[in-house]
DNA sequence: CAGGCCGTTGAATCAGACA
DNA sequence: GTGTCTGATTCAACGGCCT
């Protein structure tokens, strides 16, 4: 038997070289597959500046059919060097990963949670026709329905201010300082994973001392982040430049020795903002309903979007509140009220009823 | 051709009904099908033979299976009954969503939008081996890649206080007053959705007046968001018990009447076109005039025919305002300037005041 | 040096009417 | 269906530069 090569990157095809690895011998993969985005001609921002789309040779596919048979090949290839009591992660959007988990799923595994990363700062909708695409989707799945798989639980609920950890992460998107950059300046590949992302990975899944295995390693993240949380690693990757990158990138990491420095607290969330449409969505004022200003000098309907509309204007609560009164601004939620019998309630009171949900 | 039976519930199998449907009818279809696997599989055998308790390889396989045709049937019949610019929501969890999603897309379907419903408060998971499973997801899609689909982008902007609204929704699960309880204090229906859920949906893909279809309507969210928000609805429910929940609670909701509340505000883009040759002829701007860009950097002047001449390029506002910058395209209504006293004013500001004269 | 302004950028399936 | 032309459209974070 083969022995497991520790710590190093392995240039190549995933599926071969996965293939020439001793068959049940990691403890996680983690794997960021081509999401086969299927672009057509480019995209220009409002300014007239074009995306710089990932157009790379690796993510083009003939067909869904293709790109099934390719997801097939490399998931089978990761079951066989998974242990029993392994689980496989695997990331993509809506362009690929429903192929992913219906090929996961065919195979055998199971799932045993999608996991959502919400984005704090996505690229907009540029033309405005369709939602701001603002998050990725996660799966983890055991090798199978019964396995033994390893989830630290408690590590998962201290991390996250002592609730239980949620399918929902909600993290920045790799930039500034984090984000690579080759000799021109220009990001060292498009599409790098914030290192966050693959510390709660690592966190929740391995022990110390586990076999991470990446079979798409691309820049690195997930080889430096299991180094730096004392996880051993391999890292698969066909092209040159970007083993040098990662090569770079995992030497410069260094290990953290002392094992309560991994138990990061979570930063203080800013209160959340709360839209008025939220109140007509959620029933509290239904669409027609009549709001009032300070002694009742004006009156505007509320709009099943949202928006208000008295006699002149119609807008936000706070641009027609500024308007009637002629003023440069105000503040829709403490100047707008919902008349009763005998008197008034302002609609910040709604307002403070969901936050109070929230908490 | 059979007449469109609205603003009903069509008691049967939601397959045999919409097939019983005249074709290209529905503007939209909210799908919230059945997902459990392992309980319902046996439900969609073509030979309706039980199934034991699965939990060997070929079982579950076999169940997969079982479902996928169900969802390729449904899927089918809906196909058929949506108009080409109709769009199809279908909401659900990682136990059935990627087998939905590969189906969609198998048949054409164009993925719009994946949006994540993320529960304020979800159950937690008891036993402590998970993620706290605290959301469902939702497939948004149109007929096919080139179809004109409805998008109220302005509405769903107004709603989240000017921001465009994203793929993730944060939202409660539906209990409280809004959860309906039969005689002896028991839910009426295990997945009842929250009212807010739908009331986005609708007002995002749909306009007053079209024609929405729910082929699993349970208890009737979707019906009795339709009547409220002035759209027409068809629901399809099999069990007796649901149809009488449904019948009831839409029976109780009162339409918002008052057109103005649902209408949402006219996108820039469906205003009248006006052409510049229109401020020539009615002698806002003279022949000869001279136009100026942001800053002076560029001039041009206004012809007769209503195209304007700079010092190397000639045709419309658009294509001189593209030219002088080497951009690939430009707004020339913004982009050009008629210059006065000391500042200068958009050209836009004429064409305001022209459709301000249509109003 | 703090703070404001401006330019840049990120896995993107990103227009629609009319001839 | 295809080609042509109008003209609508962005959020958060970071870094550099200026006051």
């Amino acid at each position: 038997m083969k022995k497991l090569p520790e710590n190093q990157i392995l240039k190549g095809d995933c599926i071969e070289v996965m293939r020439s690895l001793p068959e049940e011998s990691v403890d996680m993969i983690f794997a960021d597959p081509p999401y086969n985005l299927q672009l057509s001609g480019s995209l220009y921002r409002p300014n007239n500046s074009k995306v710089d789309a990932v157009d790379d040779e690796w993510d083009k596919f003939d067909s869904f059919d293709a790109y099934d048979r390719f997801t097939r090949d490399w998931l089978a290839a990761a079951r066989r060097v998974l242990k029993p009591s392994g689980t496989i992660w695997v990331i993509g959007s809506y362009h690929n990963i429903f192929r992913v988990g219906t090929a996961l799923q065919n195979m055998g595994f199971w799932v045993l949670n999608d996991i959502v990363w919400v984005k704090t700062n996505p690229m907009p909708n540029f033309k405005g026709r369709r939602f701001t695409n603002a998050h990725e989707t996660m799966l983890w799945c055991s090798k199978d329905q019964d396995a033994r798989y390893t989830f630290n639980y408690e590590a998962m609920k201290a991390l996250n201010d002592d609730l239980q950890m949620r399918s929902d992460w909600t993290m920045p998107i790799c930039n500034g300082g984090e984000r690579i950059k080759d000799d021109n300046g220009d990001k060292a590949h498009p599409t790098q994973k914030p290192e966050a992302l693959l510390h709660r990975v690592l966190l929740s899944s391995t022990e110390p001392g586990q076999v991470v295995l990446d079979p798409f390693l691309g820049s690195g993240t997930t080889a430096a982040m299991a180094k730096r949380l004392g996880r051993r690693w391999i890292g698969i990757e066909r092209e040159d430049k970007y083993i040098e990158v990662a090569k770079r990138r995992i030497a410069a990491e260094v290990p953290v020795t002392d094992r309560e420095a991994i138990q990061h607290t979570t930063p203080k969330r800013k209160e959340p903002r709360i839209p008025f449409g939220l109140l007509v969505e959620r029933g509290m004022l239904t669409p027609g309903t009549v709001l009032v200003s300070p002694c009742k000098r004006f009156t505007a309907k509320v709009r099943a979007d949202g928006t208000i509309i008295s006699a002149e204007h119609r807008g936000s609560i706070h641009q027609v509140g500024a308007a009637v009164q002629g003023a440069p601004s105000c503040n829709g939620w403490t100047y707008w009220q919902l008349p009763t019998d005998r008197t008034a309630v302002p609609i910040d009171a709604f307002r403070q009823k969901i936050r109070a949900e929230l908490h």
